[in-house]
DNA sequence: AATGAATGAGCATTCATTCAT
DNA sequence: GATGAATGAATGCTCATTCAT
């Protein structure tokens, strides 16, 4: 047995895995809140792994998201390169940080809940979303493209709460509206 | 013994008033998904008589809010007559629905929910708050001061959606998110 | 006002008679395990006057039934008359009893439940069914017709859970294994 | 640690057998409503324990007789044979049917009730006594003992409604009701 | 006598969380 | 490390019963 401590590793690391593809396909289904035993149940492990893993919801939630989350965060170096002016870039972010909310039921409503049990997801938003917004603002505030009394966290929250979409008011209303937003923010300047 | 029956019936109304204000209290603490245990103790009366008054949470959620939702739908043509412009008007009103869902903590994430409980609430707001809303829009694409292509009940979601507020993500912000989103909507103009 | 008195208690009789009225037709709807409130809102009265009326729910129970029961009761001098043998009498008779039981949506069940908040009607049944009965019975024992082996009160009891009938189990079925069962008696002569 | 699977399946298997003893204790004292807390107390476990392993009070019922049924329906095939006529075979079936149904206290009267919650328990009687019925009562039709024109499920339903004992209607009245019963089907050869 | 508002015990059910194996 | 059986607090809701008017 030359690594037993390494094959053991693997198979948690791979047990952690399924977890998070459950949970990911889980909380499209139902959202952020539901049963811990549903997860467990399609990740085929025992409810006692997830609480091993991840001892709150936050943390799984967190780790479900960070991978997307880390991606569109790094989106916004690039985007301020590759487009035309820095409130292209910003628009073409906000785009994608929509597309991402709106594809994950509820957490949209998850984030804005204020619940207590979140603060690891809204830390983890705080720490690597917010900074690449706020380069952009900064961008296209220097540009000015855009007025200087509006925080990245600000709109990020006021964003996530406009993707809180329901029976009514779809993912395209959620578009258009943080368009809208958007839209308002330049007038701004 | 004048009216006994008048005395019953006031006794029952001041029931039903304290039900009422216990519920806007609760409602204010832990959301419009308090536990009715909660209202009653805080009513000082037994879980059976709020289920008494109000057989469906939604009927005590729209009892609690229905005077303000009506006066506040009442608003928009006096707006309209006072204010120098329809977009004036709108603005004005807008500023004082935003007042009223701040004020209401829960209020918003429980119109967002999409809960079916909350039918009746949801169908309150959109039988005297659309209208009234749509009143203004409609005023404001005449006067060339808005783009047509957003629909009262879209908008009034997306304020709703906006005033959902949190630790970090004030009521002040809330009002401004407001104020920035109405502005985007007139540049479409 | 000669008769103040009168007046009252006639009035109160027919307060009680509403509320038997109302009783009898619930209790068909419902079983006699109904809500008090439905019989009260049916009768048009408040609940208290229920109470009043009839402490117990089998004081109103059996008073719904005490008018059939006395008829029923009545009903075997006469058929012991009429008919050709005491058998015969019998067969007509316990024809009327399972006639009565059979229209009583879970009355049959009711008296078979040893509900102890029954006992008044239970009280009722002995006094005045099982006697009727027990005279029929001994006149079949005296003409040789049946054994002698058989009391009254098993042989009614019997009939009355026989009488409790349900989706696939209906009251021709409830007839048919009555009959039956009083072939079994006859054949035991 | 060489069945750690195995020992874990042992402690649930007792604890299962547990709440089906509380629950056929419960069932005499209490009838087969009782509530899912007092089994639960008497079987010294949670409630949610209970619904883990009999998600509705029907698994529960059906689990608690299903051994007793299953034998009881074995039974009619070895008695066919050993009988020296089918009636008799019919005779000793439905004795043990009744001293089934005698010593639990509210299972008739649960099977009778047409409790909608109580389908499963109504569908296994059906599914393994009537056959087991039917197949004797073909025999003694085909032997010339018996009218054809009863069903074994309305046999049996009318048994069991005669097996809902009381005060004043004990197991011993059931008994003398049942077989009385059984003479009469046999007097309509 | 009649009323019916109020009470609250009682029950079913869910689900987060723990812990022995 | 993984399991999942067990727990029981929490909550919604019903309805018999009381009692002030």
């Amino acid at each position: 047995m030359p690594e037993p401590v390494g094959v053991r590793q693997a198979q948690a690391e791979r047990t952690r895995s399924a977890v998070l593809a459950a949970a990911a396909a889980v909380f499209v289904d139902q959202g952020v809140q539901a049963p811990v035993r549903d997860i467990a149940e399609r990740a085929g492990v025992g409810v006692g792994t997830i609480y091993r893993n991840f001892p709150t919801r936050a943390d799984l939630v967190s780790a479900v998201y960070r991978h997307q989350i880390d991606t569109c965060a790094a989106l916004s170096a690039r985007l301020l390169e590759e487009s035309a002016s820095p409130f292209a870039a910003l628009t073409r972010w906000v785009d994608a940080f929509v597309e991402f909310l709106v594809t994950k039921h509820g957490l949209g409503a998850a984030l804005g809940s204020g619940d207590p049990g979140l603060e690891n997801l809204h830390a983890l938003m705080l720490d690597t979303l917010v900074p690449a917004c706020a380069t952009l603002l900064d961008a296209c505030a220097d540009a000015g493209e855009l007025g200087a009394d509006i925080t990245a966290y600000t709109l990020m929250r006021a964003i996530g709460n406009l993707c809180i979409t329901g029976p009514d008011y779809d993912r395209d209303d959620a578009k258009r509206m943080v368009a809208t937003l958007l839209a308002g923010c330049r007038s701004a300047a």
